[in-house]
DNA sequence: GTGGTCTAGACCACA
DNA sequence: GTGGTCTAGACCACA
């Protein structure tokens, strides 16, 4: 199984997205412990190695920082969280632009669209 | 394993939608013939009992109809095909929308964000 | 062979209707778990996907509904039941009537064929 | 495959049942031709040898005659012949009546039932 | 335990 | 060729 449709992708790089969606929203705040790649491990029920490669690849990102002997910890450089704040926005902005495109929708419809938008993200009309 | 990261959904779902997203392109256009379940399982390489179960809903939901022996075609109903394309176009925003909520963007960004947007959608800022 | 004789329907539907039948007479009540795919699978000696799609298709049919791992009910739905005795009652009907028509029984023979009937389902003639 | 539900039975009697409602319904009148066994096994696509034992079973029942060389004639006997339809008259009714006992159904239901019977079959009330 | 999904492969009816 | 049905059997999620 694995086709052009099959959108799963490697379990530890979704680990490193989860990480990083969770500090962005500072469920994990900046300077902050993530938890132990044994709870991690538990909590997403995979193999503990699987957790590992995501540390890793988070530390080598610099989006993590590992301190022996204490654990793991999320990066207090404010440029490194905007830069990735601002990667998932953009690619949410392009999933949603390549999924809405070459719908046919009129400008009437998208332009409703965009006011739903408007309205849920508090982003007032002028 | 089942965890929030484990996006996958049946083989047969991605299938039923990736039909739809095809016909609401026009790449299936109305009442053209879909590949027979032979071929789009050898295509999606998947089992043509998996590609039989995602027909099977399609045509259940209208969006497809079958004439034994000679395979299935898209519906020529163009109120169906609308409803598809609103409905797609919806879950888009609605992804949109879970994506970026919660990153704590400024109204500066979001409205960088939107102009962007229009700008690939072709919707002219008045 | 498929001839005017092959009575034979699908035997994922043949087992929709013993459900239906069962369940109109009571033998399932309402709210009552029908068997389980594995052991319906076994009474009936068939294997257990061809159950699978007769229980899919009553829960389509909105006649079971399922709770994952705990099983299938039937409908409590009392409407829905008593539609399903009318569609059973009138289904009868038909097939005794094309069954009757054209042996050319005389209105003597008819007669008597209906005291019969009415007498076996205690419908006093007045 | 061969379940309680499975209500085929061997083919031959389902010939041998095919021939004898086409003689009632003279479809095949009193003395006339059968088909030859070869025709009816081309129009049946079934073996020969399988209509041959449904023309055995209806002779040996003496519903039909052979003579050699000639082919199989439907039998003169108009008591025989009586006999026949009251039989496929009384599965009938029975069939009915299994069918539609333990319904549960109302005698007004019944009753309906039966007014639509009558009226379907050409028996005044009065 | 329960149902849900999938594969591999067979055989059938229809055209 | 097309779709329709079925078997045998695997592995998974949920409870």
């Amino acid at each position: 199984m694995e086709t052009e449709f099959d959108i799963t992708r490697p379990i530890y790089l979704q680990i490193v997205e989860l990480i990083k969606v969770r500090a962005v929203r500072e469920f994990y705040p900046p300077g902050s412990r993530v938890p132990s790649i044994r709870d991690m491990a538990t909590e997403m029920k995979v193999n503990p190695n699987t957790v590992t490669r995501a540390y890793m690849e988070l530390e080598r990102d610099g989006f993590i920082f590992t301190k022996r002997g204490q654990g793991s910890f999320i990066t207090e450089d404010k440029e490194r969280m905007n830069k990735e704040k601002t990667d998932l926005a953009s690619q949410a902005t392009q999933l949603f632009i390549s999924n809405i495109k070459g719908l046919g929708l009129s400008k009437i419809q998208l332009n409703e669209i965009f006011g739903q938008m408007k309205k849920e993200l508090d982003v007032a009309e002028n």
